[in-house]
DNA sequence: CTGAAAGCGCTTACAG
DNA sequence: CTGAAAGCGCTTACAG
């Protein structure tokens, strides 16, 4: 690796005999240019390998051709495709993303938005870390560039004029209509499973959960609903707590798929076969739920097409700065596979 | 969201009554400015709301504080986790991450890396798409920024002078200890099972599996090894061509995790089970083969530590452009799970 | 300890 | 159609 001095507009102008701002012209093909000097100027750029600085561009134009992409859990395959899904819009719009992975740490996450920041994005996509403050997220980046929350809200009341656009899952409804498929399967005794009770989108789920059996009458018992971190590996762990109970479930909705897929391993473990004697639901549809054993019934959040409606409601959102802050919710629908069988006639 | 004129140096300088050198000395923590003026420099910038602009300061100081990590397909466990890897370890540095999704189609990657470059990254890590072709990718990054390659080789002769780095894992020893461990578990019809034999992973893999063939005096035969696209999907639906031949395999050792989860589905379909009546290998170790249903025996490529290692190896590069080209490969051990048992005596 | 000036690599009116 | 000059937001010798 030699280190050669990095080629500049100035070299080629000079290579040409002609001025930056012609070059410079020619780069954004500017038809003020003559075909023939801008072959010739084309031909000396390629001749000695010049790469746009489109730093300086940027920072002379002030504008920003990148954009921030903070994700809390880039291992679970549900925001994997959520961030593929980003990349791929912002990509065809001629965006280049800032990638960020707090791992669910809001340490982490401040640090990394204190210095993604500092790049001056365009914009700000956050899927943010659990118990994320939206203070504490307001503190480090100010209000210098739009922000797109995805999937849970941030904690506690946000500072007069501190405004950012959301978009989500509907987590009631959805978790509302796995709910009413079990009951109309003939389940009576049915779990709320997994996830941590203070996020939003668990709350959420819980709450469609509730609907759906008080539509049908049906008592919601507090101890039905079991609290585990959003992880396969957790939900496997305490699958146990399921019949802990004195009239154990038959069923289970679950917080999300990895949730799911852990726990029907866990039932496994414990002598039970789900999709035969015991149902289970998830909540996302990543890939794998197809393929699980069974096939896992989920609600069908398609990620990917979510990471590409984030990358364009940002976009739409740093074109408009001062139209109304944006809240969508996007439906979610049932995907029925073999894991939610028919309550056995006891 | 108002769009406030950007805060910038001279605000702070103005504010304060000082120069914009004295501000930029402060921001530095050069200990030539006196505390006091430190501290009212830092109290109006505060107030103010100033955010620092890193891409100018890298302007003019000719530095580059980002890299570029190009992943060929960030929905496969192995790549997510890598990359939280190298951006765990980047940050660590203060480096920002720029991201870039090529889903395995080399002309999404030229695009990916020809915008990328124009950021002048401090270097690149590329996980290539398959059939990457060297001259392509020195044709679109030139020479300009080092470049880590991680886990496939490019495929073609580089062109004299155009050098990169390489972080692979140790695939052929990886694939000798899989089957010489199905051999010890006398196993001997012994099957390769997926990928793309066109590329290098998978030429390697072969390569392991035939060494330990042979070690044990087994012939090869070609119609043994079959080939399918390295997803779970692809490798579930051609799990029958295993049994197309006269004396079917007790065994098949996989390209890579991905594969074997899908084969196992496929065998269970086909009312084999695995774990059971038939030995399963992978590669990789994703947190998926942990609770895999049987839990799959692989290879541990622990690919975070990995994205850790090809951050540190590429900002070393970095820091020492002319030092000689690496090729680091990674020894991969053997995990047993449950999805390898004995040969039954047929 | 602080300020004035030049410059990083671009773009953009403004002349001509 | 092309050039000279100013400026984006920083840093860095160089004076003082």
């Amino acid at each position: 690796m030699d280190k050669p001095r990095r080629i500049t507009l100035n070299d080629i102008a000079l290579a040409c005999g002609v001025s930056r701002a012609t070059v410079s012209l020619v780069l954004r093909r500017s038809p003020l240019v003559h075909a023939n000097m801008r072959r010739r100027v084309e031909a000396e750029m390629q001749r000695q390998g010049y790469v746009y600085n489109r730093a300086a561009a940027n920072l002379r134009q002030r504008v920003s051709t990148t954009v921030a992409l903070v994700i809390n859990d880039l291992s679970n395959p549900f925001f994997a495709e959520f961030a593929t899904g980003v990349d791929e819009a912002l990509g065809a719009k001629g965006y280049v993303t800032l990638l960020g992975s707090s791992n669910e740490s809001p340490a982490r996450q401040r640090q990394l938005l204190g210095s993604l920041i500092e790049h001056h994005p365009a914009g700000i996509i956050l899927s943010p870390a659990e118990n994320s403050d939206v203070t504490d997220v307001e503190m480090t980046i100010g209000r210098h560039a739009p922000l797109l929350v995805f999937n849970r809200e941030l904690t506690g009341t946000p500072d007069t004029g501190f405004e950012y656009d959301f978009l989500g899952l509907d987590n009631r409804a959805g978790a509302r209509v796995a709910t009413k498929r079990l009951l109309e399967l003939g389940h009576r005794r049915i779990a709320f499973y997994g996830g941590h009770a203070n996020s939003s989108s668990c709350r959420e789920r819980r709450l469609g959960y509730q609907d759906a059996l008080r539509a049908a009458s049906i008592q919601v018992d507090p101890s039905s609903m079991i609290e585990t971190a959003p992880t396969r590996l957790e939900a496997n762990v305490h699958a146990d707590a399921l019949f802990a109970v004195d009239a154990a479930p038959t069923a289970a909705v679950c917080y999300n798929d990895a949730v799911a897929l852990g726990l029907m391993l866990g039932l496994a473990r414990l002598g039970r076969q789900p999709g035969v004697d015991f149902a289970v639901t998830g909540f996302d549809n990543i890939p794998e739920a197809a393929v699980g054993v069974p096939p896992l019934t989920t609600l069908n959040a398609d990620p990917r097409a979510r990471g590409r409606q984030a990358a364009e409601l940002l976009l739409q959102r740093a074109a408009a700065p001062s139209s109304p802050r944006q809240s969508v919710i996007v439906p979610v629908q049932l995907t029925e596979r073999e894991s939610t069988p028919h309550a056995l006639s006891a």
